[in-house]
RNA sequence: GGAGAGGUGGGUGAGUUCGGUUUAAACCACAUUCCUGCUAAGAAUGCGGCCUGCGAAAGUGGGCCCGAGGGUUCAAAUCCCUCCCUCUCCGCCA
């Protein structure tokens, strides 16, 4: 939810800064006016209010007093202040209900920084990184046994079922076996244990409630992208960020406990209502994934600190595997609802030929935190709504699928790197 | 899923029988100050969150919050309804 009082104090510039995202401003216009109406309001409805609270009062002086006539006098007084302070109540809350409605839609405010654009084609690339850069090698070319797509390979070393996948769940549900299965599981113990020594770990509920759900935006923009369980009221979570950035909800944190850095490993499920037949080969989208997130609760004063580790920790991971990879600056048109400020990171996966979206870094502000209103004390005594940071470190069906590539040989076999071993059993060959 | 007990401010905990003299007592913890003086004790004051009015600010006025949401009433922590959570026992179960 974007700050009020900012758009109260400079609505020229929140209208400028929305417009980017293609907000428009006679949107903007309503919300200024209903916040001036229902404060308003309030003041009437809450004037009215005070008034009946100070006759009952008197009623009850009045009958302990003995004085019953006039405690029926006053009764009657307060009546029917009580009916007009009721519908005057009513209206308040309708311009409210209005009000919420309407900024629970609006995008959160871009940063300074983010490009112009309405589209991922307005993505700025920054930087490209792969093994050997630093001592002056060039952009890798891939060999042909390196040139065949994970689907392939995949069927091949009879480790990927995705037929068998479809017939269990449907398309776009895939299905690992063997060294295939072994390998996901390394990469999300991999991955945790390299963040041991600053992130907490954490195992969260798959499902949330419709509330958690508003708490980072995913609803109610979202709805038709995720899975819902209509009949307990639960949402499967598309990424743990939904869990963290609830864990901490309505509660007030000590300035002391900030950063509060979390990490956890969960199934991610999506719909991708709208991208069928898409890019959808092989693993590169499926409706259920597993990643490992990083978060962090933080001051506004911490954020970018927070950012640039969540940000270098997945790079981290990247570079650990030994895989060639991007990163993207999300232009304005391309941001999440929630998000300031986002990076990508996209590994390059040479079967398929492409970058694939592997972890998207962000800044959210206190976009979330208000929703979810998580606040902390400052050293002052104030309150003040945290800001909250998170990335993928990382998302792991394409990320198998650009090792299975990468790391082909020319006999067929996969020679995982051997940071992996450990997690495999010894053996970071799938054969 | 069934039965019972319970959810009050940072913590403990009173108030709920019979709605109004409590706009939530008391204690603990915490903060500041004072006294004393040394690894302790005592005293005073303060002690939440959210929304909102006035004010340049310091400040000051109003409203809301006793698990959540409704209802009754001039008036609800207190009465009624629905739901959630915790604990105990039973049932079921990886």
């Amino acid at each position: 939810m974007i700050d009020l009082a900012q758009l109260r104090r400079e609505p020229d510039v929140v209208k400028a800064a929305l417009a980017r995202r293609g907000v428009e401003r006679e949107t903007v216009d309503e919300i200024v006016a209903l916040d001036v109406e229902h404060r308003r309001l309030l003041q009437e409805a809450e004037g009215l209010r005070a008034e009946v609270k100070d006759l009952s009062r008197q009623v009850g002086d009045a009958r302990r007093g003995g004085d019953l006539d006039l405690a029926e006098t006053l009764s009657a007084t307060s009546r029917s202040t009580g009916e007009k302070e009721r519908s005057a109540s009513d209206a308040t809350d309708a311009v409210a209900a209005r009000l919420r409605e309407i900024l629970l839609l609006i995008p959160n405010v871009p940063d300074a920084r983010v490009p112009d654009g309405v589209d991922e084609t307005g993505n700025v690339e920054m930087r490209r990184w792969w093994p050997g850069i630093d001592d002056g090698a060039e952009f890798p070319t891939f060999a042909d046994h390196q040139r065949v797509p994970h689907w392939d390979i995949g069927l091949a070393l009879g480790i990927l079922d995705l037929e068998s996948g479809a017939k269990i769940a449907g398309s776009m549900f895939p299905l690992y076996r063997g060294g295939g299965s072994r390998l996901l599981r390394a990469l999300s113990s991999f991955s945790l244990d390299r963040q041991r020594d600053a992130y907490e770990e954490i195992r969260p509920p798959s499902f949330a409630l419709t509330e958690t759900m508003m708490s980072t935006g995913h609803l109610p923009k979202s709805a038709d992208d995720m899975y819902a369980i209509e009949r307990d009221g639960l949402w499967a979570i598309p990424t743990s960020e939904v869990p963290l950035t609830s864990l901490r909800r309505g509660e007030i944190l000590e300035e002391s406990a900030l950063p509060l850095r979390l990490t956890a490993q969960t199934q991610c499920f999506r719909r991708e209502a709208g991208s069928a037949g898409k890019d959808t080969r092989g693993v590169l989208r499926v409706h259920e994934f597993e990643k490992v997130e990083l978060f962090a609760y933080c001051t506004p004063e911490q954020s970018e600190e927070a950012f640039n580790d969540v940000l270098t920790r997945a790079e981290g991971v990247l570079r650990a595997l030994g895989l060639t990879y991007r990163l993207l600056l999300l232009c304005a048109g391309d941001l999440g609802t929630a998000s300031a400020y986002t990076i990508d990171l996209e590994v390059f996966s040479p079967g398929v030929d492409r970058w694939l979206e592997v972890s998207s870094v962000s800044w959210f502000r206190d976009f979330q935190a208000r929703r979810a209103n998580v606040r902390y004390r400052r050293a002052d005594g104030t309150t003040a709504l945290v800001n909250t940071v998170n990335g993928s470190a990382l998302g792991w069906a394409r990320v198998w699928a650009a090792l299975l590539e990468t790391y082909r040989q020319e006999d067929g076999t996969v020679v995982l790197p051997e940071v992996l071993a450990p997690y495999m059993g010894g053996d970071a060959t799938i054969r």
